[in-house]
DNA sequence: GATTTTAAGTCAGTCATGTTGACATATTTA
DNA sequence: TAAATATGTCAACATGACTGACTTAAAATC
């Protein structure tokens, strides 16, 4: 960081630039941050040539089986047509299964397999462990913070909608 | 959220359960909060027909100038040929330029040109806003909890190396 | 000085995952 | 009955990653 100059080195008064660096660092670890606790995933993922994508799909139909189509494309903000290739992985590999609404019989209600639902149990064990390694490390005071920054950092129009899903406790 | 039951309609013990729950409700709120974070520069590097790679390389180009094609490699992870068509791009529009290194002739030094520093420091203001008002809700406990929890999902073998790049203060 | 290693670039092909736009079908709602 | 909704599908395309093979120039080593 030849380049980046010490708070010291520059104008007492600076606390601007001061702040401004505060930021930098907080950009760039959630940069290397959520790029590394992806990474267990992605090694274990690769193995069954299956994406982030179908993990994401996977996640949020095993969290909630008898997910509406509808509701899982709200929730990943992707299209129809990008969700509909990977759903159709899915179905083929037998990692899900759809059935249609008793309400409504236009909707495709998605729920995980046997199969399914061990390979999700197996990442999301694997994505805890790292977390859990993480919050134990760094106490229960970073971990109110944690959460407490990144719900910060949601779309505002969108913020109480993800948080009511994801759970109270936010 | 149908089928996430709430702690208290468990079993008093469950302590594991609310941990887990704990551990997953991270794991969402980092998936969300980092997607919603990258939005912003997203919408404005469309504009320019700019991707988050370009967006990554202009970043750590900009903090750094005369960086190594190798450094910005090992930043960032990805190939060299992954890498050489981000810098060929940036190149084209004159957002970057190279030039061999003095000690090592073999190295091409990058650094931003005016329009590449324009552009970085457009985009790296958009995201300093973002981050700021979710620090400034959050409180400055809650940001030193946020970056001690980040830190720790860097990693092992690669944080020591991040962190000192990234700043002291971390 | 000759050989090996390193830094960088390039060509070619592939894959995963996103996009737009247009359209089809079944079902529900107005 | 007509309009809106939920889903699915076809086609074409862009981005950004990958592997593998190879070249060139310069530095480091023997």
């Amino acid at each position: 960081m030849t380049d980046l100059k010490s708070a010291e080195s520059r104008s007492p008064a600076s606390l601007l630039y001061l702040r401004e660096d505060e930021l930098r660092r907080g950009i760039e670890l959630l940069f290397f941050g959520y790029r590394d606790f992806l990474s267990d995933a992605d090694a274990e993922l690769a193995t069954l040539s299956l994406g982030r994508a179908h993990h994401r799909a996977l996640h949020f139909i095993g969290r909630q089986p008898d997910l509406a189509v509808n509701e899982l494309l709200t929730i990943l903000k992707i299209t129809k047509q990008s969700l509909g290739r990977v759903l159709k992985d899915l179905l083929a590999r037998d990692l899900i299964e759809q059935r249609p609404g008793r309400r409504d019989r236009r909707q495709r209600l998605l729920r995980l397999t046997p199969a399914g639902e061990a390979l999700h149990a197996q990442l999301l064990t694997r994505q805890r462990t790292r977390m859990a390694r993480a919050f134990r490390e760094a106490g229960p005071d970073a971990v109110a913070g944690f959460r407490k920054v990144l719900a910060g950092l949601i779309a505002e129009d969108e913020r109480a909608r993800v948080l009511a899903m994801i759970g109270a406790g936010n």
